[in-house]
DNA sequence: CTGTTAGCGCGTTCAT
DNA sequence: ATGAACGCGCTAACAG
């Protein structure tokens, strides 16, 4: 491959005067520019981008931290992502860290040595963070309450608190839920809002009225087991996503339940498939795309120091009435 | 940030010393190892992963071409590219290309300009096709016959043809089918499997009973409208994906239809839904992951310059009978 | 085992 | 408007 010498060679000129025709084209004479590109094309010339970011010290890459890449919620905030950084003219790196610390310490490490300018985490901050961090600019998204740098996310709690209201206000009164991992800060937030609604309405909660799942199809079947083998199982069940509830879905109707005759259920995120499924699911819907699209905006922001080192922004949510809810039958 | 200078200054040695010391270790002797190391900590250095590119001219990175991200077929093979790729030392670059040949065009320019070392593009070849080009190092993944570069895929047209044959065996001789995009290779080659299990059985290709969609949700809700409003319409249906199958079933069973009493159905990738809906799906697994490992070797071999310019690998399909598919009613 | 030297390709002075 | 010269941080070649 040629190089800027070879062209500046090939028009008689140095190689400074074709730099400058490349990122400061009108400070070059109209003849020398239309040689310079003239020579260009007849080299293939293609400046070397590796060169150039090492001069220039930015890689004009931002890194993206995602727990797992085939996962639709996670794989539409990128897509958000993807559409500011292109415009900003910045690649994207892919973190698939699989939940695994070590892999993030490898992505993180990436930016420490210059070979990305900044990081997206979408995982909720937790002790064990490797963020916020010291010559490291990043960003949150999707995360939770407390996150101590700069995040964008839904307000969790509030969400939980909409969908349980909504069950109560049809008269369910006995409404279980399937979470994720207990130590999940989603979990412990969409908890909270659970709880709050409860409150309320002066509904006491009964812990045997909550089955643990991991967010993913399987276990939400698995939690409809619990239920199903209740003596007198809820009315209604809130899943903190729509994955467990299309799984609690199908485990629940094999076992004769109707829905959402017999019991309702909620999900959360209002995956593209919960629009198609029998019955359709009731949800809350995430902004995601606008999530991922916020947080690379706040990311360049605070790449090109424009922006306070800490902030936070809060989207709404839209609330998403289905079939899958209805009162319960007296 | 320190660089490797400061290192050496605080050490006392050359930088070459330095350097010598992170990359090879053995030809350093343990004592001047270990004040290296002092010396990195107490410094917090870290080597500019920019400078070593530019150097090494070598960016360990590889871009990823994919059509749509938020789309679990391909957000799935992302995830076994990425395996590779880690265990490699290889960065992955996001190339989300939302079908826009401009945007290909500006990631293949990232392979010539050095930023990246190689490419996978998960979109099949035609004829407009950017790739194969000279001086980038390319592969195709899940596409389809007759790419000009190397590949990784599975045959379509036998396991369209295997779909096909099996609802035959089944006793039906009406047989719809959704397809993508009329000009999409993979529509091509499954319609190709779909019209020789037709001709072996010796039934006569209607062209009526070919909706077409675009590989989406709605667009087979779309389709299933067309064939419910036929007056006698198929007994079976086979559907070029699984969204567009699920899309279908919501269609028919609102209008009425009982799956699979009064009408099978299949699909194609297995989905992670596929199995959870109602009733769950006959399908065609890929081997999605293991297509983007495969890719990934095999762009790697080419990259280190140990394989031929031109191969193909097929890897084997998996065709799953679930509850979608029954023979039909006499 | 270690230091010296040179240069990767580019952009940016500072001259002219 | 243009050119000469330097250096970014690192590694490879060579010499000692």
């Amino acid at each position: 491959m040629s190089t800027i010498r070879d062209v500046a060679k090939e028009v008689g000129c140095s190689t400074a005067t074709v730099s400058r025709a490349l990122s400061n084209p009108e400070k070059v004479s109209k003849a020398s520019l239309k040689r310079i590109h003239t020579a260009i094309d007849k080299l293939q010339y293609r400046p070397n981008m590796l060169s150039q970011q090492f001069r220039n010290k930015q890689a004009k890459t931002i890194v993206i931290l995602v727990p797992d890449i085939a996962n639709l919620f996670f794989s539409t905030v990128i897509s958000g992502i993807e559409n500011v950084a292109q415009n900003k003219g910045f690649n994207v790196l892919l973190g698939d860290t699989r939940d695994s610390s070590e892999r993030e310490a490898n992505f993180v490490k990436l930016v420490e040595t210059k070979q990305a300018d900044g990081i997206i985490q979408l995982r909720p901050y937790s002790e064990d963070s490797l963020l916020p961090r010291k010559f490291v600019t990043a960003v949150n998204a999707c995360g939770c309450e407390n996150t101590p740098y700069p995040s964008v996310r839904i307000d969790n709690i509030d969400a939980a608190r909409q969908v349980t209201e909504y069950l109560i206000s049809l008269g369910h009164k006995k409404i279980g839920i399937i979470s994720g991992l207990n130590d999940n800060p989603h979990t412990i937030d969409r908890m909270q809002g659970y709880l709050l609604a409860l409150a309320d309405a002066g509904i006491e909660f009964d812990k045997n009225l909550v089955a643990e799942g991991d967010f993913n199809l399987w276990s939400g079947l698995n939690a409809s087991d619990h239920f199903a083998r209740m003596e007198e199982p809820p009315t209604a069940i809130v899943s903190m996503n729509d994955e467990m509830a299309i799984g609690a879905m199908k485990g629940l109707k094999s076992k004769g339940f109707r829905i959402p005759e017999d019991i309702s259920i909620t999900g959360f995120d209002d995956n593209p498939f919960s629009k198609y499924c029998d019955p359709p699911l009731t949800t809350v819907a995430q902004p995601a795309e606008k999530l991922g699209e916020k947080a690379a905006q706040l990311l360049f922001q605070l790449i090109e120091g424009e922006s306070e080192k800490q902030s936070e922004f809060v989207l709404p949510i839209d609330f998403i009435i289905r079939q899958s809810t209805a009162p319960p039958k007296k």
